[in-house]
RNA sequence: AGCCCCGUAGCCAAGCGGUAAGGCACCUGACUCUGACUCAGGCAUCGGUGGUUCGAAUCCAUCCGGGGCUGCCA
């Protein structure tokens, strides 16, 4: 781990400020607190992550909590299913929330707040079919026209929306729409609805309401109700500020009496307080897609092989994967919190991983391309066992053995018969290191009747063994090897990147991002590996020496039947040719 | 077209009127029994134009460019 680097100074972002100067300033008392609020209707993902280690994030840095909501206000779209994987997966990341509550929490509440905007002649129940209103809502350019139910008598109101609540009315009929101004050059103070009629089985709720709250209208006064100081959203939400802002203002929910017990019900213990809204922009990477819509479709149309297939940018795709969780964390904290869309390379995120897998991943050996190497001056019989140190820099990490005979096998990508240029490995007659061993000279290339390569025949140099005065000699190149006949056999899967382009959103060319999927990214070989690798534990992360970072598969992976997956390669300044 | 937001290097991003941090990527070189890691060095005048000022990436104006908004989704 590497846990002993000093932990860098967070850089400064805008949001980190405002809570600076709110704290100065004693609002909201001197205490933070945030929310994670994802609607449960699909997987976490890279984007959500970011979400994740900010809100966290600013929690910790200011002795604040941060809260997990479901932000379940829409019946149809939602399943238990997803409010069990996100908190495995924000548990996952590495964050404990303080509370975990569901919006549907608050329904109680937030009939008491719409009954009181309606009291106040704030909020009046529409009959206008959802095409009228669309019809009335006016245009980005022309404004909009008053409902012709907009003067409805307060007691029509509340007796519509008590029936409203009791499920009297049809899916659609009506609905409770906030009084605000149809001339507003912002859409959403165009009278927004705040609750309409939807008889779905709730996942939370079951078939107790028949009327469900608006996001803009929900989301304010679960916040406030939370006592939430820093609301943090994405930046498509800007435009809804003003609205959440009505809403607080008319209801005053710290000066509400009658919601202190529906509250006390709901499992909130504080008080009432007056929520910010903050918006940062989404985080976006290249070579992938982030939005839900086609997350859904690269799983539906079979393109991936499920949620948390490991090309795939959910958490629990990236997990499979072998990102560690660390490395996420230190992505965003290392992409910074800004208002301008951006899209980061992935060779960021990449190096992240690397640099949290170089410093704690245990180094073994494994041929993914095997080509015969034959020791001859080494007998037959002969057998022995090397100690090899686990990691190159961290003797914590202990030794293991690593089985050495006459055959091995080598990449066949560190033998070259023609080298290219700068090429410093294995040719005929030339030499090479065996990691760990010594020295060794190509002697022999034994042909196959179609001509190619069977096998190579080599001599090892008995001076430069390990621990020998010989073994300082100097050769140009190391490579690694798994003796023959201990080797233990093993898939192992290669990724790619799952598009070819690196803005697979982009269709002005007519294209769909289905278009520019690489159908080549997962590639399964069968490999060989030294005996130590049948006891990793799944989910482990080793370095294969000289190839990259793996991880033994979360599902398949057993002592018996070894399954791993290549994280990310290694850094390389000599890509090899291909043959 | 109306409202709102944003423009600092290939990609992110500090900077908040006093003369451009950092990371990734890339290029050099050193080291190396992983062509890894590590180390040393290189790599921008801040979208354009006017203005204010002794002084502007920072303030003002204007233009250009990018993004969001017309769900009874979130």
């Amino acid at each position: 781990m590497s846990d002993t680097a000093p932990p860098a100074a967070p850089a400064s972002n805008f949001i980190r400020q405002i809570v600076i100067a709110d704290q100065s300033t004693g609002k909201h008392e001197g205490r933070v607190k945030t929310r994670f609020p994802p609607e449960p209707n699909g997987y976490l993902h890279l984007g959500h992550a970011k979400s994740i280690c900010l809100n966290f994030g600013i929690a910790g840095e200011f002795s604040g909590t941060c809260n997990l909501r479901f932000d379940d206000t829409n019946p149809a779209k939602e399943d238990i299913e997803y409010v069990d994987a996100i908190q495995a997966d924000v548990r996952w990341l590495g964050f404990s929330w303080n509370e975990l509550h569901h919006a549907s929490d608050y329904f109680e509440i937030l009939y008491l707040c719409a009954d009181k905007l309606i009291r106040e002649g704030k909020a009046f129940v529409c009959d206008l079919s959802a095409e009228q209103v669309r019809e009335y809502r006016g245009t980005l350019t022309e404004p909009g026209r008053n409902s012709p139910f907009r003067e409805r008598s307060v007691e029509e109101n509340l007796d519509l929306f008590r029936r409203m609540r009791a499920g009297e009315f049809a899916d659609g009929a009506r609905t409770l729409r906030a009084k605000i101004d149809m001339s507003s050059g912002n859409i959403n103070l165009r009278d927004p609805a705040i609750y309409r009629i939807r008889k779905v089985t709730h996942q939370n709720t079951g078939d107790a309401w028949p009327i469900y709250p608006m996001y803009d209208y929900a989301h304010c006064i679960s916040d406030a109700v939370e006592g939430i100081t820093h609301s943090l959203c994405t930046l498509e939400f800007e435009d809804h500020r003003p609205l959440y802002d009505w809403c607080l203002d008319q209801i005053d929910l710290p000066n509400m009496a009658e919601i202190a017990e529906p509250m006390r019900r709901a499992g909130l213990t504080g008080k009432a307080g007056r929520p910010q809204q903050i918006e940062f922009a989404r985080g976006n990477l290249d070579f992938t897609v982030m939005s839900k819509r086609k997350l859904i479709a690269l799983v539906q149309d079979g393109l991936v092989d499920g949620w948390d297939d490991p090309r795939m940018p959910t958490l629990v795709g990236v997990r499979r994967r072998g990102f560690p969780p660390a490395a996420i964390r230190t992505f965003w904290e290392r992409a910074g919190v800004t208002k301008q869309n951006s899209t980061i390379e992935f060779s960021v995120l990449e190096g992240c991983v690397r640099e949290e897998l170089d410093a704690r991943a245990p180094r073994r050996m494994a041929v993914l391309d095997p080509l015969k190497l034959v020791l001859t001056n080494i007998d037959a019989a002969h057998e022995e066992t090397i100690e090899f140190p686990n990691h190159p820099k961290n003797a914590d990490l202990g030794m293991r053995k690593v089985p050495f005979a006459r055959e091995v096998w080598i990449e066949r990508d560190d033998f070259f018969e023609v080298p290219p240029k700068g090429f410093h490995r294995l040719v005929p007659g030339g030499e090479v290191r065996l990691r760990g061993i010594g020295i060794v000279r190509c002697t022999d290339v034994v042909k196959d009747a179609d001509g190619s390569i069977k096998e190579l025949h080599g001599t090892l140099d008995a001076e430069t063994r390990a621990g020998l005065p010989g073994a300082d000699r100097k050769v140009k190149g190391t490579i690694h090897w798994v003796s023959a006949m201990h080797a233990v056999a093993a898939e192992v899967r290669l990724y790619e990147r799952l598009f070819t382009v690196a803005d697979p959103d982009d269709s002005s060319d007519g294209k769909t991002y289905a278009d520019h999927i690489n159908r080549e990214s997962k590639r399964a070989v069968r490999a060989w590996l030294e005996p130590v690798l049948t006891d990793t534990q799944p989910e482990a992360n080793v370095q294969f020496e000289r190839l990259g970072y793996f991880v033994a598969d979360r599902y398949d992976h057993t002592a018996a039947k070894p399954v791993f997956s290549r994280t990310t390669t290694l850094r390389d300044s000599f890509p090899t040719p291909a043959k």
